[in-house]
RNA sequence: GGAGGCUUAGCGAAGCGGCCAAACGCAGCUGACUGUAAAUCAGUUCCUUCGGGUUCGGUGGUUCGAAUCCACCAGCCUCCA
């Protein structure tokens, strides 16, 4: 059985996956896509001293350098989870990245190589024009997706030239059903409760040395890394460059910080059937007894 | 003490007699999510029993009609003393 633990940043995940792991003699596997990444530490809310201990699986070990993508997390989850289920009868999934929890447990398929294509022809299009041309190839899918959302409509316009069949009739092919017993825990403290302490948590990485461990970052790698999407370091880059004071980085960190939270607790709420508890304690106990 | 300017929804800011419950931006709230997901994108925000009801610093006035014009009061700003 694979417990997976969701929740927004902040409401205690780790804590729990932890106190469980103790409890259960089970390994853990992370999913939380930030926190993959090898000295992205402050920002990323590691807790590398208190879960470092149980070896976590799929955890600090990209180099910043490198990109992630959903596709690779789930390759690297499914054959980990080949070799963990035999052995253990419990074991913990953790993390804030409902996408790749979601990815990995269904049967999501992705093309098997990101061929890569060239969509620089479509530089030109503004995004109307994307959008219908996404829907001469595949209707369906750009009814779903928002003109707007060029990310998207490019990447199924991506999805059509690669494997010469629509996102549509990809997904559709699709079970949506569960490749391994689990069961769904999430965590969501009250709303208030939960930004106060993300805001506090903010002020605490600064002072454990958040603006060190990015010019550090910068000066070994430059400031282009897809890895500096993550909220904490590009709001710092924005004010080494000058852009803001530090003053409003941190403000805009709180902000982004909180954001994501909702952003999260909605994609959990509706993307996943969690059971939900109001802190880790209660889904604790409810699971201890 | 004198001269002028300003006051609009949570904040910033348009509007300058009817088309104004009031553009737009921000923040907030809600949501979407199948290879960047800590990303990307959308909707919504005076009250409402959806008929309507109360708004544009305050009070009074002009007008068929006022956020828009007039008078007085209050607060803020600039300049002269």
């Amino acid at each position: 059985m694979i417990y997976v633990i969701g929740g927004p940043t902040g409401s205690g995940k780790t804590s729990l996956a932890i106190a469980l792991a103790k409890l259960w003699q089970a390994p853990i596997i992370n999913a939380d896509a930030f926190q993959m990444y090898q000295e992205l530490n402050i920002g990323t809310n590691k807790e590398l001293a208190i879960l470092k201990p149980f070896k976590p699986y799929l955890y600090d070990q990209l180099s910043p350098t490198q990109s992630l993508s959903v596709a690779m997390y789930q390759k690297e989850f499914r054959s980990l989870i080949e070799t963990l289920i035999p052995k253990h009868p419990k074991i913990i999934m953790v993390g804030g990245t409902g996408l790749y929890m979601k990815a990995s447990l269904y049967d999501f398929e992705f093309a098997p190589q990101e061929v890569s294509i060239d969509l620089t022809k479509f530089d030109t299009f503004d995004n109307t024009k994307l959008h219908a041309h996404l829907a001469s190839l595949d209707l369906e899918a750009s009814q779903k997706i928002h003109v707007q959302n060029r990310r998207r409509v490019l990447r199924a316009i991506a999805i059509h030239q690669t494997t010469g069949k629509t996102k549509s009739d990809q997904e559709k092919a699709q079970k949506k059903a569960l490749l391994y017993p689990a069961t769904f825990i999430g965590i969501l403290p009250q709303r208030d409760f939960l930004y106060q302490q993300l805001d506090q948590r903010v002020d605490a990485m600064f002072k454990q040395g958040l603006l060190d461990e990015v010019k550090t970052l910068v000066k070994k790698y430059g400031d282009k890394l897809l890895a500096f999407q993550a909220i904490g370091y590009k709001e710092t880059i924005a004010y080494l460059k000058g852009k803001t004071t530090l003053d409003e980085a941190i403000q805009l960190i709180k902000q982004s910080t909180k954001r994501y939270a909702k952003r999260q607790i909605t994609y959990f709420r509706h993307q996943l059937p969690m059971k939900w508890y109001g802190s880790g304690k209660e889904a604790f106990e409810d699971l201890t007894t």
